[in-house]
DNA sequence: TCCATTGGAGAGTGGCACTATCTAAGTAAT
DNA sequence: ATTACTTAGATAGTGCCACTCTCCAATGGA
């Protein structure tokens, strides 16, 4: 398969696909001549996922490449490069560090994942960046002046668990371990869109049911 | 309260406030002489509010006016505009009318909004915003070959059910009208990153639990 | 009076995901 | 073997968008 074909079976662009071959988000093709390049079914997946991070994931093009290089990275063990996939995914600003906000909101997370037995994922005071954005999103609430006590944080943190747990059965009926860590990150962020969505109708649902029609 | 006061208090940049003001996300202060506008504590929590929809919600200026216009569109029931605010709110792209991938991912839709008996909120076919972000999520899954029967998204649908209770308590802790609505457009907005970041930490763990440290 | 500040408006900036153009080197059909 | 394409690769835009800068005339405080 050459460009113009992967660019017509995926859909995208040839000067999109060259961009992405030269932001490594794509390995590049298998040489034939100086100037012909052969790609494969590989590619093509591959390609649709990088779309999924990027146009799905709302995901910055250098995060992307983080991301797959994680999920990719030789050396690492499969459960750390599961980890290091997800580690490398998320957003929103950096807390900061000394704002009253963002130490409560630390304090606060620390109970949550104490509470949860969350014990080996992360450590307390762990800076990975789903935490990072834990505390970032609470200090914005506490900000804001918006309640997000404990026992509601639980109540989102235990259906998180549940989630995860189902996440992970899928991500379980796939039986090579290269394939598992595509479907972690593929699923992780595929998913969250989809959760989104279904808590809006949800919340949709619920409030005319309480306030009325 | 003037600029520069509202810009020391808020940390938003007196540039940036005009810039807000100009794009009508905030309302004009009232007018003292030709020259001069007083500002007032509303005037800093929609600011506040603002910048949350922006920079939290990652949300395009335009479309954080709409989702304010409709909060406070004064012909409109208080449901109703809550309803409308939340509708406003999310993105991601259309789906495809006549994308084969998509039109699986409608019926699929219909089948857990009819299963989960959310009748109130929407019609089926409804083309709401929360609505069209989940067709073209799961027409994201389909089109990579990623699973996403129909128990699956079940367990998502049910969850999401159950964390919308618990958002509607929350703002039912407030008493007046405008206060929920602009509750209920906040908390959807500011605990979405706190569901997402927890759900990665749980996967995680539960990651680390089934494939080991 | 004098000068910093204000609201307002228009133009400019920077980041970023593409997208267009060009070139030298193949390839395919005639 | 001539002609018309296509390719990889590099460089230079483009378009969008959230700001940010610069002016300006009119104040308002010292």
């Amino acid at each position: 398969m050459r460009l113009a074909e992967l660019s017509e079976r995926s859909g995208v662009p040839t000067a999109t696909i060259k961009y992405y071959l030269r932001e490594r988000l794509l390995p590049p093709g298998e040489r034939i001549t100086a100037t012909q390049a052969e790609y494969g079914e590989e590619h093509l997946r591959r390609l649709r996922l990088v779309r999924s991070l990027i146009q799905v994931g709302r995901m910055p093009v250098a995060t992307a490449r983080e991301v797959l290089a994680a999920a990719e990275d030789e050396s690492l063990s499969q459960n750390t490069r599961m980890g290091a996939a997800v580690w490398a995914l998320p957003h929103g600003p950096e807390p900061d560090e000394d704002d009253p906000h963002a130490a409560r909101a630390r304090a606060q997370v620390d109970t949550v994942v104490r509470r949860m037995g969350w014990s080996h994922g992360q450590e307390l005071g762990d800076t990975s960046p789903a935490y990072r954005m834990l505390v970032a999103a609470i200090a914005s609430l506490d900000r804001l002046g918006y309640p997000h006590d404990t026992e509601h944080l639980l109540v989102h943190a235990r259906l998180a668990g549940e989630l995860a747990v189902a996440d992970l059965d899928l991500v379980e009926t796939y039986d090579t371990p290269p394939e598992r860590i595509e479907a972690v990150v593929a699923l992780t962020v595929l998913y969250e869109p989809v959760l989104l969505s279904l808590r809006r109708l949800a919340q949709t649902e619920e409030s005319s049911r309480r306030f009325g029609k």
